[in-house]
DNA sequence: CCTATTCTTGACAAATCTTGTCAAGAATAT
DNA sequence: ATATTCTTGACAAGATTTGTCAAGAATAGG
């Protein structure tokens, strides 16, 4: 089980998409400047994102990327998968060969503890991160925001 | 976040101890080969897994390895911390400095991620795992045994 | 006391992954 | 036309993981 900078960085970029769902698209130059993300980087898992359909391109002037579908209809976990390929915490891929040929003394916890984690991600939009990031820092930060926010 | 195969070797033989419970000490070698887990590697986990009080050794002729509490007081997430330095899923180890000096847009999701994991680890003690997975392999392979097992 | 066994410690090397970069090219708005 | 921005493929540096090895210390048993 591997959750590595690739799929934190993704999922930060989705989520500054998700922030500026309302205007057109917005190139990878300023979204990696506003969450310090190394460009080149970026671009290359705003491939994997392309192709798995999460993000939508238009290149020339005043193109970039922008989400695919709403904010709500996208999953943490769709971010991941397309991005992550070791997500999978069994040694044995899920075969059940993971010792001699058979199960492990440890594959059923393993197999549990990725369905917990799956569970965790897929539970979870884009909107309900955002929101819940909005929340928390708001109540410490700003009341009048705060207000705005929950009402 | 990372789950390596240092963490899944650890577990693995940590149970191993747990089945052997009533035997006095057992040999990194024996151990190694009966759950196909490279002995000198082995070896390097065990030392962490001593420093951290998990297990106790003893040299000479039928030396060798023991847990040093029952299994039923020995939780899952005790043997990983004791091999693992690398499990925390936020960007900035927790601090919230992850974009330029402040949290990132995804930090609390990371922060809930680690507190999912780490109750999922710190619940399962390796009595807990064993029965599970003795009880799963029983019920489809002897009736016999799963009477036991369950009676 | 001698010997075989087994842990103990430190260091090291190979392989793999992650992270990040670059350059040439294609599409497009103005 | 030109500047902008994505697209694609390839590559390199660095870090980590995985695994190995050798010399040494402790101990059981004869």
């Amino acid at each position: 089980m591997h959750l590595t900078t690739k799929g934190k960085y993704a999922v930060t970029a989705a989520l500054d998409l998700a922030m500026h769902e309302n205007n057109d698209f917005i190139s990878i130059a300023d979204l990696a400047l506003r969450q310090s993300i190394p460009g080149p980087y970026l671009e290359q898992l705003f491939r994997n994102l392309r192709k798995a359909g999460i993000l939508t391109s238009h290149r020339g002037p005043g193109g970039g990327y922008k989400l695919s579908r709403p904010s709500n209809e996208i999953k943490i976990g769709q971010i991941i998968s397309a991005v992550e390929d070791r997500m999978d915490a069994t040694q044995c891929s899920g075969e059940g060969n993971c010792s001699a040929g058979s199960k492990c003394l440890a594959h059923n916890l393993w197999t549990d503890l990725n369905n917990q984690v799956q569970s965790f991600l897929m539970d979870r939009s884009l909107e309900d991160v955002l929101r819940d990031s909005n929340n928390k820092s708001l109540t410490l930060n700003n009341n009048k925001k705060l207000l705005i926010a929950v009402g």
